[in-house]
DNA sequence: CTGATATGTCACATATTTGAGACTTTTTTA
DNA sequence: TAAAAAAGTCTCAAATATGTGACATATCAG
């Protein structure tokens, strides 16, 4: 079993699964460029796939957004750096965030999960928090619709990147001072 | 046929293929709290419902946009009325933006819908293009990101419509105020 | 109340998706 | 190059999803 195929399975499953949770495996394994029978060999079932998609994208954007926080001290640094790092995660960030807002799967978490989830989406919420602290009752922006938005960035960035009509950098500064900006920074 | 029933059918089609795409057919009867035997005396088949679907999206968000569009034929409030239209509108508008962006979904579209879709989303990219030409070149926000932060903040203001800790009003005067802050308006 | 309309229940045929066995071909690597 | 590993092909059984007929109930208007 080549680990190098079984990645490529997960990274396949997740962009389709991200745009489509109940599509068929054969979508998964057309978008991986392979037949149905080789991504059972690796996957025997479903949720075993959906399973790891799941903690492969915890996996990246917890460690992501855990460097980001380490590159400065100041909350306003380390909230552009959480943006850039939820950026390069892509649909890794926005399918996991999807997932955890999702309706009716509860049965895709666990405890495991949501501690995972902490790690991940919670650094960006404490960050917030922090930064909505030291303006004290300046701006009429609440954390709760801080929160949303670095979301809503995100989608944006995520749209832009896939028309590609802008390249990395420019949307991560376009992202950057649209967020700042937005959240009266 | 109640018209009613068959309404209701509708807006719990369009919430649970909102979220997943090939959700089965039980999952919208369980939404729409009815059997999917009742369900089937309204679809014969899932195509036709996911078909109504994105006919009922497509009008109440082109009126939606229409009617925004002709409260004030200043640009940028414009912009904000369209912005407050697409926030009424909700998944409605979202979801229709997304099946657009879909890989692999050019089935569901036909020419019609392509002209429809340039009826909800085109005004907004028009009104943004005016905009961006009157601030000629001052700001470095181009109209490719201001198109895709716009949905950003759409997205926004339905994360945060879900996790109800922020009433309509409240949501959309934040949503102004970001989106216009965001592209230094 | 009564008949009409709408919905629910059960049953069933068909279609699609899933998962795996058996064997062949291709690719890797020693 | 030869053995081992991985991937493809063909096949098929089981599970799930889809669509409909027949009949029982429920709901509502007159």
């Amino acid at each position: 079993m080549k680990e190098e195929t079984k990645q490529a399975i997960i990274e396949a499953a997740i962009f389709v699964f991200n745009e489509d949770l109940s599509a068929p495996m054969e979508k998964v394994a057309e978008r991986a460029d392979m037949t149905r029978r080789t991504l059972h060999r690796y996957f025997g079932e479903r949720r075993e796939l959906l399973s790891s998609c799941l903690q492969e994208m915890q996996k990246v954007c917890s460690i992501a957004m855990a460097n980001a926080l380490e590159i400065s001290d100041n909350p306003k640094e380390q909230l552009e750096n959480l943006l850039y790092a939820a950026i390069d995660c892509g649909v890794k960030y926005s399918f996991l965030h999807k997932i955890q807002q999702l309706h009716g799967y509860q049965h895709l978490q666990n405890e495991t999960d949501n501690a995972r989830y902490d790690q991940t989406f919670g650094k960006v919420r404490m960050v917030l928090q922090n930064l909505h602290k030291k303006t004290d009752g300046v701006s009429f922006i609440t954390v709760e619709w801080m929160t949303v938005l670095f979301f809503g960035v995100l989608t944006a960035s995520i749209e832009a990147l896939n028309h590609k009509k802008m390249n990395f950098s420019e949307i991560k500064s376009s992202a950057w001072y649209s967020f700042k900006m937005g959240i009266n920074l």
